[in-house]
DNA sequence: CAGTGGTCTAGACCACGGA
DNA sequence: CCGTGGTCTAGACCACTGC
């Protein structure tokens, strides 16, 4: 449904991506050679090379000089909602098919600290939604998100939107890309509203992400700190080279 | 001192990095653009887009098509230790001057649980060390590791090695590369182990990551589960588009 | 030595944003 | 329209591995 053009190394990633999870390709053994894949997509060995340098980054392959490219069998089993390092889209989207709920805490608008305000590029003057949310997967409360955003770039915020996907009111209603954050994961001890919204015990630790996103015009819109309930996230990272 | 080759894209980024943290380039004003930089640089135009990438995966500037690319400002701040996402050196190296010592709680050879051999690819017959160290910086207790490794790969590790850093000794005396790593990071209640040796109180959580890291012939040497102290480390991670 | 992936080039063409 | 970054090419040359 995504009417977006979407580049060749991207369609040929996807592509291998597909084939690599349905054992397309014999795992004990090199793939294709770049330049045999080349020739098979029609593309240049450039090109081909993008498209797996995408893999090489995600995990799912290796390549090494003089041998060939190779499926990396992959690790790491659930259990809990697995937030990769790749993505930035919000619990609604990560979930899919699974019900997401939110119960507004707070909404209100206010001139921001210096802090919210250095984090989102703007002025102290510059006035700033604050809100809180506690979000339900399948009745249950799985998250408490505090959230800072300028009101003056996300217009028309109300609580019906907040109610379900803020996300998805930014880039379908107001027509923003979301492109890119910057996260700190930590751990913490629960606080009073953990325990009173989470249904964490004194002894329950939460996982704080404390998060900074940006819109394709490189500016910040979105200041926030969630606290998961420890049982219900884990957080996933792949790290290449050098 | 490092020998290696550094290719013309990777000295570019660093040196691009220098100046941009010494305030070599006006925050609020685009950068040269790509074609003058290539020009500079003495570099065809697609190695410098690809120096300039490197700091985009970095989240040091954003770019945009029709306007030029724009400086980041360093958001986050500190008071944690800082594990970033694009970094898989061990304590040792993150630290540098900061006096990084290890007791040795447990160090043998044995036959592998089957999720362990998984995660290295070796059979259940082949033979692992098994390593228990807590990790003290600057005297004080940081991280429990739980640590597996092939004793096939990585062969003559002694207790005067854990002491130290394994890292360095896979790298130095066995010459090996580490390329890469997948990392699960979540939160936890602690164990005995935890609150015996780091201080830990009842309530206070602790970070765990799972861990496997890979030689450069994509070989994994490490399945590992590291226990940080939840008041000492925070984890960072960027996240890039589409 | 042959076969693989890694680097780099010079240039074409496209897509987007602002004047 | 111009200036920016994004995609893609065809090919050269290098570096590493194993035979």
């Amino acid at each position: 449904m995504s009417i977006k053009k979407q580049p060749k190394y991207e369609k040929i990633a996807d592509e291998l991506r597909k084939r690599i999870l349905n054992g397309g390709y014999d795992v004990d053994q090199a793939m294709p050679d770049e330049i045999n894949l080349a020739e098979e997509f029609e593309v240049s060995r450039m090109t081909m090379k993008r498209a797996l340098e995408i893999l090489v980054l995600e995990g799912i392959i290796y390549r090494q000089r003089g041998q060939g490219t190779f499926i990396l069998p992959s690790n790491f089993s659930q259990g809990r909602i697995n937030v990769l390092n790749k993505e930035s889209q919000g619990l609604t989207k990560l979930l899919g098919e699974r019900a997401v709920k939110s119960e507004v805490l707070q909404f209100e608008v206010r001139f921001p600290e210096k802090e919210v305000a250095r984090h989102l590029m703007i002025e102290q003057t510059d006035p700033v939604y604050e809100i809180r949310r506690v979000r339900y997967v399948e009745g249950e409360a799985y998250v408490i998100e505090h959230t800072f955003m300028p009101s003056s770039l996300i217009t028309g915020l109300t609580t019906a939107i907040l109610d379900q996907s803020i996300y998805r009111y930014i880039q379908e209603e107001l027509g923003y890309t979301i492109t890119s954050s910057h996260k700190m994961i930590r751990a913490d001890k629960p606080n009073e509203w953990d325990q009173k919204y989470l249904g964490n015990l004194e002894t329950d630790p939460v996982i704080e992400v404390e998060q900074v996103v940006f819109l394709g015009n490189g500016k910040p819109f979105e200041y926030s700190f969630s606290r998961h309930r420890y049982d219900k996230f884990v957080f996933t990272s792949v790290h290449i080279g050098r």
